[in-house]
DNA sequence: AAGATTCTCAACCGCACCAAG
DNA sequence: TCTTGGTGCGGTTGAGAATCT
């Protein structure tokens, strides 16, 4: 694929722009990048979002910060989508903000950031995928924040929130309701406060992110279409759609209750690679299995087996030296 | 006061996608 | 169908400012 020239190595400039070079700019136009030191990407960037007098000079709101954290925990790091919701913000400004604000707020309230969940159903959930962990740095990564958060809660004296948490400047909440993780449209539903908007915007924006269209109901993944308008109501108690139960892809059924043993190092290095690449695919089954086009019927309609054969099988044309002797890995 | 650390902003990188030739 | 150039986007990184010790 042609990619875009690279940005000059030598004598481009950072740092801020000045009036000067902003004068420069709307003089020549992003045509005539010359006479300013600046990458060309840069200039268009900056030709993009200057002069732009909508846009906000102050510090998010609470109610800012909680859309941003709603939207994120719905669509992921889409920043462009999410920042369309916010008037007056750029995708780089709620970047900037997450990366620096909010991740740290959630993970001091003891949120995993990534999945919006407790750090500590997180470890459980861990220990429970005995077969199909992701590499330990994650769960590392896991457990320290979970300890900073603990850390953080005897130092404050703070509660932690016993469930998923979509507005953080509110009191704790009672355990969720919906919620979903990784590529799944994600949307939390807490007793009478769940996310502002209504079906249309739900599906509008799972639509244009690319999404799949799907929730997770309890660990149940369905079609955001099994659901009625009461599920999406700000004001409305939560409902629980009488088809849930009957037509979903649960992980609980590929859960394993074989306790993670461990390995010697260079072992541990090669099932390492193994289960990247089973969590790979796992994730790629995963999506086709919620993709908004596919019917679902049962867990048992995806054959967990059969994606183990054949990823299995894709693993062995991947490194081929596993079909050797264990004694000639040394 | 000065050095170290943290925070904030936005430029940059790399990738994917698309349209035109 | 392939190549090329342009654009959009998310993640990373660096520079300067602010704060801390």
């Amino acid at each position: 694929m042609a990619r875009s020239p690279s940005c000059e190595k030598i004598n481009v400039k950072r740092g801020l722009w000045t009036t000067e070079e902003d004068t420069k700019k709307l003089a020549f136009g992003s045509k005539h990048g010359s006479g300013l030191k600046r990458c060309g990407r840069s200039c268009r960037i900056r030709w993009t979002n200057y002069p732009r007098p909508d846009l906000k000079d102050d510090n998010f709101t609470t109610q800012e910060e909680d859309l941003i954290i709603k939207l994120h925990a719905a669509i992921g790091s889409r920043w462009s989508i999410i920042a369309q919701q916010l008037p007056g913000r750029t995708d780089t400004d709620v970047k900037n903000y997450w990366n620096s604000k909010l991740k740290k707020k959630l993970s001091q309230l003891g949120i995993d950031p990534v999945t919006h969940k407790p750090f500590s159903k997180l470890i459980a959930d861990y220990g429970n995928i005995g077969g199909c962990q992701k590499p330990s740095t994650r769960i590392a990564s896991i457990n320290k924040d979970f300890k900073n958060a603990m850390m953080l809660k005897s130092e404050s004296h703070q509660t932690l929130p016993e469930g998923f948490i979509t507005n953080i400047n509110d009191q704790p909440k009672p355990p969720p309701k919906m919620e979903t993780t990784g590529n799944n449209f994600l949307f939390n539903r807490t007793h009478g406060d769940d996310l502002s908007m209504n079906l249309d915007q739900f599906q509008a924006i799972s639509m244009k992110s690319g999404a799949s269209n799907c929730i997770d109901f309890e660990n149940e993944i369905m079609p955001v279409s099994m659901f009625g308008e009461d599920c999406f109501s700000k004001t409305s108690s939560p409902s629980t759609p009488s088809t849930c139960s009957t037509t979903a892809f649960s992980w609980n059924d590929f859960l394993l209750e074989d306790a993670f043993t461990p390995l010697a190092n260079q072992e541990q290095d090669l099932v390492s690679q193994i289960e990247d690449l089973t969590w790979n695919k796992i994730e790629v089954k995963s999506l086709q299995a919620s993709g908004s086009d596919l019917q679902f019927s049962s867990a048992s309609d995806i054959s967990f087996m059969e994606a183990m054969l054949d990823q299995e099988n894709e693993m062995f044309l991947s490194f081929p030296h596993l079909m050797e002797e264990p004694s000639k890995l040394n």
